[in-house]
DNA sequence: TTTACATATTAGAATATTCTAATATAATAA
DNA sequence: TTATTATATTAGAATATTCTAATATGTAAA
């Protein structure tokens, strides 16, 4: 790959987690291992709407991958970049 | 901290790192320590306006720090974090 | 004491991102 | 069936980001 467009590449990766709701998204992953969207919009403050679209937008860039099961769409980290950068950015962190 | 707030800043900090142009930046310098304006500017495809824009918001970010040396301006890396993430994302790659 | 060099700043058009609101779809329960 | 639950999609206004072009500033050499 060229340099260039490996640049283009990985920085296109941090900006998907670059969002306040999707970092939590992807943290909360981290952390449970495996999610559902309803999960998301109890504990999250924001829309199901909008959590569904920053989902989406995770999902489409092959960092998180989801299973149906009946109505309930479970999610989970795909990318082992993404949860290695989560595990830095939150290591010394308390909360979860 | 609370917990919203948290995920703003280390959103935050992403975001600023999460550009090919700040990417490469942060790159050359976790790779080479100290770089100045110019070595950039004849290193990477940009305008050296637009490489002093980018430099510019990553030290008001406080990830980057400069010295002047005369009239040459030497930018590093500050924040840890950023080098982390940086070698996280290259560690495997053979390019420099 | 002007000229060249190194870097910073500003303005603004072009582009991209984000959220809200409304609606759609798909699965289960009544 | 019909209603309810869980999730996805779409459109578009509001906002943010990015780059270019022009110019400014500070330093050193001629």
């Amino acid at each position: 790959m060229q340099y260039k467009e490996m640049m283009m590449k990985k920085a296109e990766l941090l900006k998907a987690i670059a969002h306040p709701i999707r970092l939590c998204l992807v943290k909360n992953l981290y952390v449970h291992g495996r999610c559902s969207v309803t999960f998301f919009t109890d504990c999250m403050d924001a829309t199901q709407s909008n959590i569904s679209q920053h989902l989406a937008k995770l999902r489409d860039l092959g960092i998180l991958s989801c299973e149906k099961e009946g109505r309930i769409v479970y999610y989970f980290i795909k990318n082992e970049e993404v949860k290695k950068i989560v595990q830095i950015l939150f290591e010394e962190a308390e909360n979860v």
